[in-house]
DNA sequence: CTGAATCCGCTCGGATACTG
DNA sequence: CAGTATCCGAGCGGATTCAG
């Protein structure tokens, strides 16, 4: 795993060695288009969030409410409209009383898997490194 | 590949099958705050560009802002020096004239490698999508 | 060349109250 | 239960100008 990493970044830093700052910016230019891109999706402070809950399964309206405790009402259901706009996330209404609305991911939502494992990841080995450091 | 993100997939699921979605919510809360971390770090418009950039080597201001044409100079700096109260950054001054200051990451910058490409490929996977609908 | 200083609009996101 | 409506503040980020 870790050797894994070492191998990209020598990837990068290879890549590097014959070639000027300003050619190397020329040739990424795609690659930072290609992350505005993803942002523009996943932006703000609960998209990726409510994507990552839902990478588990089918849940309700008030279910997500209770696995983010500090989101306002407007802001979930404002989310999970663009991210259905973006066809990630699919809204289901079952026809009872009282009302029954469940979301999940679609195919295309669940491509996302391995960027919300990243983020995972990566926030886990940060809080550890923080922990230490005040220690 | 493929494979790989089938597997994530699944193991997501199988996980499920047995608990209810107030449990799931209760066991995933540790990764919901991992995520928020990440996105403490890395958020906003610009870091995870600058990061990007940064991971092919050693860079100026200059060059800096010749790869995010959009970026004004106040944003660049100031997210440059968050980024390196973080300790993702390392700014190194070259006591010439005129001034010449230069930016890499360091050994934790690096660390953000595997979060970078998953956002470059998953933008670029968008993208591909886009245009592809659009004819 | 590498920023700092100032001004400002906008939109993100929170709080609260209300509805079918 | 699953939202909508309304109001509001903070800060993100842009534009421009200036400085060491």
């Amino acid at each position: 795993m870790d050797k894994e990493l070492q191998a990209q970044i020598e990837a990068f830093k290879s890549y590097r060695i014959d070639k000027s700052p300003l050619e190397i910016i020329e040739h990424y230019r795609k690659d930072l288009q290609a992350i505005q891109d993803t942002l523009d999706i996943a932006a703000g402070r609960w998209k990726m969030q409510i994507i990552a809950i839902l990478c588990n399964g089918e849940f309700r309206y008030s279910e997500l409410q209770k696995g983010l405790p500090k989101i306002s009402p407007r802001m979930l259901s404002k989310e999970l409209k663009i991210l259905e706009q973006n066809e990630l996330v699919i809204r289901k209404v079952y026809d009872t009383i009282p009302v029954k609305v469940t979301y999940r991911l679609t195919d295309y939502g669940y491509t996302l898997v391995p960027l919300i494992l990243e983020l995972t990841n990566w926030g886990k080995m940060h809080r550890e490194r923080i922990m230490k450091k005040e220690q």
